[in-house]
DNA sequence: CAACTTATGGCAATCGCTTGCCGCAACATT
DNA sequence: AATGTTGCGGCAAGCGATTGCCATAAGTTG
């Protein structure tokens, strides 16, 4: 009864009312319910297009046959492949996670699937996986791309994307106020008494590094402080002792570090060297990512809704795909940040 | 010059030598280069069979449109999507992400990329998913399945999949041996003096989860320790103050956790209670996970190579895919674990 | 009752690529 | 010189869906 496999087939596996190894098609359906697979095609798709009577028969067929249609097939003809790809600098590092939960949350809302990849902090690979991606993914949310101004326009000239953290003329972005937090962080260490402070800087390609950095030295100066910048510094926790080290020899009595993975990591550095956190040195963190809640102390920090970032970007970016005749689609969308407070920053020491 | 779009052409970023505003196919490359459409194919995929200098001119054809093939239609004849899914029941874990890192490094490597999928911890949603990318993806990563066995037999022997920390006679696993360093755990805390110990448990639906406390009753009782259970509760941090009150009100001197997670909370909560860990309690959590190094204080722990399980899950699928002639594929892959002790564990309290 | 609509389902082209089969030319072998 | 080999490309048939167009039947309207 099994028709003969025109490949290999493997044996085992064929109880139940599997009627052949292969997976059924839309013409399967259509024999079982005695239609032509035009039907069977509309019946599954634009309901009100065929019969009630019809409809039901067909989708009973498809049930029995635990029909699944091919997405591939469907995507030749209709050119969309239901896939956002998803671009990240670095899979290791908990702020993305946050961005991939939200992105996945929202294109799953969507009925799209989410394909995740890892940049490794590379524009070669970013645009690399940008180019051969071209033809899966229906579009692009680059998280921290590290493409140059140059590039993304390119790029996003092509293809529907969306950046994140990372603005541009050229594409839509949802950008993280990370910033006007920094002034926040500022006041609260003057505030405390502080005026040798020192921004220690993220990898030299990232766009927020260089935003983060020149509103830091902008207003630490109009503040009247010592201002100084360290690094760059690779954003782990592994960096974390050289940024740490690095730090004490300015002589600053406070640093506003790039993410909270470093900041993490100078904390164990600090605090195996001696130094307390906050009484000789106070840190303040970015992002507020998950840990920085339990570290020890636990870490002042710029909170962002990362995840609400990923969200926003999915949505911007499904208004490029599916545009609505009326509205232009937002091009800009500024997610508001805060300052917690918890307990790696305190008085300047003296 | 344009040829005039079927669908709303976009007008903007025309420039370049980009043709047309349609993708070029492989039809547009034949043309260039002078050749039919199955040369142009081979030319790409089976270099051998086609005449080198006829080669170079459709390489050459193929960079100057920029050519990329649609993995859909590649896909429709042979049947492969060139995609794997990786089913894990919560992003949000730090263990899933390095199980992600693992299998994002091994499928980059194998030119495959990663269809990632947040099953919510409910096994409807794994099982739907599963039924929904039947077609879309070539293979299935399940990691800590929430699937019954029976239903789990019957995906298995419909589609290639492999499984992390659950394991089946049905389909190929790789679980982590924490069973075994449970023991080493009661070891420890027995030379430390324990002799009532509590096991906080995760989901019940967790197969590993079944097995760590069946190990850790069998094994406390062999010693004669005075042996506990509470739980059953979500292995997230937040659940880690009723997991500590739960504890504490057992009477037992320390807990072994069944994940991280859990732990750090807990510790987060006995903390706040003014209960000092380890003098007063001792904690051990599981799994190593990005944090447990610095919470307060580090997190005695049970490592896991959960990244290099991700890898090795995903070569096993691979083997299964493609399966050489000659050896059977392995069926169980074990990852080996150990004790790493820091903070949280220390003598039992009078 | 003729002329129109409308509802419904089939036919066949199409999407972009792969591949079995065939043809042709250039060599190599008796 | 006749017969095999090879190497190389083209033809055309799929793969599994979608969709424009058409045919048929049934229902409406004047």
């Amino acid at each position: 009864m099994i028709t003969p496999a025109t490949g290999p087939a493997h044996e085992e596996a064929r109880k139940g009312p599997a009627p052949a190894d292969r997976m059924p098609t839309i013409k399967d359906v259509a024999e079982l319910a005695g239609v032509a697979t035009s039907t069977v095609s509309r019946a599954l798709s634009k309901p009100d297009r065929v019969n009630q009577h019809t409809r039901q028969r067909i989708q009973e067929a498809a049930a029995q046959l635990n029909y699944v249609p091919s997405s591939q097939a469907k995507g030749l003809s209709s050119g969309r492949t239901g896939t956002v790809a998803v671009l990240v600098p670095d899979i290791t590092n908990p702020f993305y996670f946050d961005i991939i939960r939200g992105t996945q949350h929202q294109l799953k809302a969507a009925g799209l699937t989410q394909l995740l990849v890892d940049t490794e902090e590379s524009s070669e690979m970013e645009l690399d996986a940008l180019h051969k991606m071209r033809r899966s993914a229906d579009g692009f949310v680059l998280a921290a791309s590290r493409l140059t101004d140059a590039q993304l326009a390119e790029v996003a000239g092509s293809q529907p994307l969306v950046t994140i953290n990372r603005a541009s003329a050229d594409a839509p972005s949802v950008v993280i106020d990370t910033p006007s937090a920094i002034i926040q962080a500022l006041d609260h260490l003057a505030s405390l008494g502080h005026n040798r402070v020192c921004y220690v800087g993220g990898p030299p390609t990232s766009w927020s590094n260089e935003m983060r950095w020149k509103v830091f030295e902008e207003d630490s100066r109009r503040r009247g402080m010592e201002t100084h910048r360290i690094g760059p510094f690779i954003p782990k926790t592994t960096s974390g002792a050289a940024a740490a080290d690095a730090a004490l020899r300015t002589g600053a009595t406070a640093c506003v570090v790039f993410n909270d993975l470093l900041a993490i990591g100078m904390l164990q550095r600090l605090q195996a060297r001696g130094i307390r956190v906050p009484e000789d040195m106070s840190i303040v963190g970015s992002d507020d990512i998950f840990g920085a809640d339990f570290c020890n102390p636990p870490l002042t920090t710029i909170s962002s809704p990362i995840e609400q970032a990923g969200r926003v970007a999915v949505a911007m970016l499904l208004s490029q795909l599916n545009p609505v005749p009326g509205g232009a689609s937002r091009k800009l969308a500024v997610m508001p940040t805060h300052l917690t407070i918890r307990q790696s920053t305190g008085p300047a020491p003296d």
